[in-house]
DNA sequence: CACTATTAGTGTCTCTAGGATACTATCTAT
DNA sequence: ATAGATAGTATCCTAGAGACACTAATAGTG
């Protein structure tokens, strides 16, 4: 199976372990650099994954990590994919297609909300590793009972996790705000909204400085996020249900 | 109206003037600079927007550029917005909502189609410069004759350009993989291909190996591009026509 | 048991970037 | 003319990614 010729990136990323057991043994492994990475992602945010810290927090030297992951660039597609994690066991099962399809991206929204930073990585293609493949996979499975073709359903998928990846990016954008330390912070913001609502002249902006007049989006509390998130969501799955032709009722079972 | 204090940052991004002319007269100004440093994002990418680059593109030094621009961070907004550039007209006038907002989302990814570095650019939360919120305004204006309240405008707003972000992302993605200078890149390609065919496992990723096996992923040109968009831009559009409550046939005018 | 191929890990160097600081240059208002 | 203000420069520092040549530790082989 692995005796085939495969590119080392692919070999690490899907954990296939090396066939030759000569040599000094290794301290460390793929998964465990990794692992390190995501959690200093975690803590500190993506920008404080660097090589060295990633080793100081592993107590090697940086120039060891490359035995593991052959580039900054790779590790940060490792750490994609292990952060996705498995799919959770409850997307599992059957049910309508659009209670299922629902649960998936609500699902893919908590991996957000576990590791913010995923939504600040710049997308590279298609997914590629174990866990990216099984979400895949499970999504499009969710879509079985429908009669929505291969292309189809494609679609739904990129269209769906671009919406929960750009919901996710623009809830660490306000959650931004909401950082520093207080009265300063507070003050530049004020400072801040004040100019913008007198940049947005009714005269060029009409709909625009309406829409700031009108204070709609003035609270934007958790609660509200996730309410927003929703409406989006089933816009969305709306969106599905008239491709499908019929709405999303019950269904035989997949 | 400028006479308030307003933080240098919007200044800047609003190009307002400053009201001093006394010192040595600047060479350059903030449009130049972030002109030059688009420039460069369109020939030679994101990555090779430097400060040094773009300093030797305009005839200076470095640290000249910090007289107009603040920050890297700052030039890669300031370059957002004017990368946007303005409303086209053709997106006055009035019309069905369904077929303005359609036409927004298409000149939405013609800009993108010009500046494909947009779609690394990681988003700094809700527009602010001029562009962004014209852009912002006419999607807004695009609703004007449906009954959709604040909140769901701005949803609507939100999920499409999402869309198009990720769509862009996705091609580029996809554009990345014809880059190289051939032989060497085709054969890494198609080793690659072949050893995620293989590691797809049928029994592990049902639908996802079924999806492979179908060869709907296969013919990938630009045409392909252009229909998937249209699917997802579509399904978008029927779930905004059900939020609606109505089909977006002919209306009375905005 | 010794030896050697093989793999793991280290120390050091280079290149490039962003940015701080202290400086010089050039202008305008008075 | 000159003082104050603004533009632009020279030099330094910190930090990261990665190349390269090295040392260290192991397992199979004779």
């Amino acid at each position: 199976m692995d005796g085939d010729r495969m590119p080392a990136e692919l070999a690490r990323l899907w954990r296939i372990p090396a066939d030759s057991r000569r040599g000094r043994p290794a301290r460390l492994d793929v998964g465990r650099v990794v692992d390190a990475a995501v959690a200093l992602a975690d803590r500190q945010g993506l920008a404080a994954v660097t090589l060295p810290k990633v080793a100081e927090s592993l107590g090697t030297t940086k120039m060891a990590l490359y035995r593991y992951v052959g580039s900054k660039d790779e590790l940060l597609t490792l750490m994609h994919d292990a952060a996705n994690g498995p799919v959770p066991a409850s997307l599992e099962g059957t049910g309508p297609w659009r209670e299922r399809l629902r649960r998936w991206s609500e699902e893919q929204a908590a991996v957000f909300e576990r590791h913010p930073w995923l939504a600040d990585l710049r997308p590279s293609g298609p997914p590629s590793g174990p866990n990216g493949i099984a979400w895949f996979d499970a999504g499009l499975r969710a879509m079985r009972s429908t009669p929505l073709d291969w292309q189809a359903r494609v679609g739904v998928i990129m269209l769906v996790s671009g919406y929960v990846k750009s919901a996710a990016q623009l809830a660490r954008g306000l959650a931004a705000g909401r950082e520093g330390t207080g009265m300063d912070q507070a003050a530049a913001e004020r400072e801040y909204g004040m100019a913008m609502a007198r940049l947005v002249e009714p005269e060029r902006f009409p709909d625009a400085a309406a829409l700031f007049a009108s204070g709609a989006l003035e609270d934007t509390g958790k609660q509200t996020g996730e309410e927003d998130f929703r409406f989006g969501l089933e816009l969305v799955l709306d969106g599905v249900a008239a491709r499908i032709g019929a709405e999303g009722g019950p269904e035989p079972a997949s």
